[in-house]
DNA sequence: ACAATGCCCTTGGGATACCATGGGGAAATA
DNA sequence: TATTTCCCCATGGTATCCCAAGGGCATTGT
């Protein structure tokens, strides 16, 4: 299945409305899917967004534990409640909503980011910055596993 | 089939009425529902409304317990003790009873929280504190993890 | 190699439909 | 008869639809 993948900073003009990436919706044209699923993400200022596979993957996750216990209590409420559907107009756009705009802090652009089966909408800095502890994380987690690789004495 | 999803603010009118947004209307009128199934919540300061299918689901429930125990019931007393039928009008709007703000705390503001297969009215103050400790456990759920993952040795 | 051309993508804006809300008044209820 | 419930219509604001234009990129032709 094709990937969202690269990124691109796009403009919202004066009635809130932003174009999705074309790259982007081509593969959501693909699957036929004319709105995104849009999720307010934890731990990140951003939103994750996709097709209904996207929604289809967390309610698997969901699945497999017990509706009555707590833990599939809280994931739904999160899921199925900080979550949208955006209607995608006839020319690729949506329109930013209130409660998105509030958890990003996007004002007038958008950085959109591929994650493969999904992807992200920014506020541009936030992203920048994001983007910059991400790299250090992973650099020093390169760092980690070449020193578990290699034994202490050929260092 | 199509779920409730993402939450809306809507106002209580002087006459005690609230509208249902749109989005969650659009789905009962699908399935031909005209009134709604409501039941205060056990622990939870919110009221679960849903459609025909949302009262069997629990009746279902109730189904696998021997009816001669006194957890069948409780069940039974309080699925049907603790619940009612509003009725929606032409407008799409129901009128709160006296139980539902009692148990809700409710006065001139609805929270509407979507659930999937059902849906919550919350007093919106109310909602904005369950959905912050909703979301703090599911970051620590990640949490637990991502520990459990990972050996100690690696981290 | 450079210029001209055409296509695709993003952005803009007017018109329209939908939605939340308010209120009048009839019908049902007590 | 008084009060509540329900049905109807009105309105302001917002979101959606439709059409248009400007700019960048690649392709084509000279």
């Amino acid at each position: 299945m094709e990937r969202f993948l690269s990124n691109a900073i796009n403009n919202v003009d004066k009635k809130g409305r932003v174009s999705i990436p074309a790259s982007f919706r081509s593969i959501l044209e693909a699957r036929r899917e004319f709105r995104l699923y849009t999720l307010l993400s934890i731990d990140m200022f951003c939103v994750d967004a996709g097709g209904t596979d996207l929604l289809e993957t967390y309610e698997k996750r969901m699945g497999e534990l017990d509706p009555l216990t707590s833990d599939y209590d809280d994931l739904s409420f999160y899921y199925h409640g900080d979550s949208a559907w955006m209607k995608i107009d006839g020319d690729g756009r949506i329109g930013l909503s209130e409660a998105l705009r509030e958890h990003t802090g996007i004002t007038d652009k958008v950085a959109f980011v591929g994650r493969g089966t999904f992807f992200q909408m920014w506020q541009p800095e936030r992203f920048a910055a994001y983007r910059n502890e991400a790299r250090a994380r992973i650099r020093a987690m390169k760092q980690r596993l070449a020193e578990q690789i290699l034994p202490q004495e050929v260092r």
